[in-house]
DNA sequence: CGTGATGTGGACCCGCCGGTCCAGCCACCG
DNA sequence: CGGTGGCTGGACCGGCGGGTCCACATCACG
């Protein structure tokens, strides 16, 4: 459906969602065509131009963008858990990416907005989250595989744990403007799998 | 202000709150005034007499009713953690509790909605939070003194990732409509706490 | 019973917002 | 240079939904 793009076109659609993106985050749920409209210095015309189906569309599309982001925000240290060191650098690029975020959560008022209706949002979190556990859970499996943590370590119970917990964290953070549960999860899970080293053959 | 209510108006009025819930867990943000007023069987003009603010007035009600559930729902496990039993029994609550809810947040998307534009909406959230927090960190202290735990153990840390570790299994929960993170979460958690317990003096 | 307050029904209003439409623009290609 | 097709501007529309208003019912109480 959309070949044919020229780079122009590509560019225009990409300050679209990048515009929407920002508005979104802003304004949450209150956000309007309008905004976007004005923000990206675009026509009502344009929206319904590069994207046919209208809002929901253009608001996959932005999801799909903050997704991206989400871990891209964690890198390199999400990629290279392999010591204690770099869980902690994580964990500090964490609790950063959120506190600069502030109270807005740019996936959060999306998926309530074209959550259960459409597929694709579902979708676009889940994959997400896959992700996201799946590199966690890599980490642990460095760290038990440099010794660090006993053969028999329940990664997955860790991993999964672990992500809970941050986004428990993220989400009373934004109900209550404060990053404490947060940090505290965070440390919480990492000292407790440091206990486990300190017995580990 | 709402002084002089007869037992047929707080009647209307409580029926009032408890359709707009009932609506709320059902179509989200997508609630309208007029399917509560179809469901509570009243009219636009009684909405307006018994919430005279409008809407955001209504909602902010309903939040309350819903954060009040919470912590009913998870009695009386949530005001007795003084075993290990205890805690296990609890944990089953809330799991039930979470799925029996189903794919939907009335909190979430209320907070969604009123969120930072009244000030109401944050506080009834923080209190929830506060209070929840605190029956886990009696619970904690609970275990310590019957020597369960070691004097050292930091009680606040462990009730401030068990919460954050709850609301983050019910936000994936929510998102992909599985409640393996909440399980996890709470296993986890729950089994490191037993893991200080054996080497506890 | 009468009378004033409280409770109730529903028609009406109006601004907002997603979506449509068409006329004109501009870039590329022959 | 002309024309074809993607790109752009903005006026316009329709209905949805929160909020208003007023007439009427009902009830408490002396």
């Amino acid at each position: 459906m959309t070949t044919a793009l020229t780079a122009k076109g590509r560019a225009t659609r990409a300050r679209i969602v990048e515009s929407a993106a920002h508005v979104l985050r802003e304004a949450g749920l209150a956000a309007t065509l309008d905004d976007i409209r004005e923000r990206s210095r675009t026509s009502k015309s344009q929206l319904f131009h590069y994207f046919p189906e209208g809002k929901d569309q253009l608001l996959l599309a932005v999801a799909q963008f903050e997704a991206d982001r989400v871990l891209d925000d964690q890198q390199p240290h999400l990629g290279r858990l392999d010591t204690w060191e770099a869980w902690h650098n994580w964990r500090d690029a964490v609790v950063a990416r959120y506190e600069a975020q502030g109270d807005t959560c740019p996936l959060g008022s999306l998926f309530q907005q074209i959550g259960r209706s459409t597929p694709g949002a579902r979708a676009i979190v889940v994959e997400l989250l896959r992700t996201w556990q799946e590199h966690l859970a890599t980490g642990v499996r460095a760290l038990r595989a440099g010794g660090l943590l006993p053969e028999s370590y329940d990664v997955d119970g860790a991993a999964a744990a672990m992500l809970a917990g941050i986004q428990g964290g993220v989400s009373i953070m934004l109900a209550t403007g404060r990053p404490e549960h947060l940090k505290a999860s965070l440390d919480w899970n990492i000292a407790r799998m440091r206990e486990a080293a300190a017995v580990a053959p």
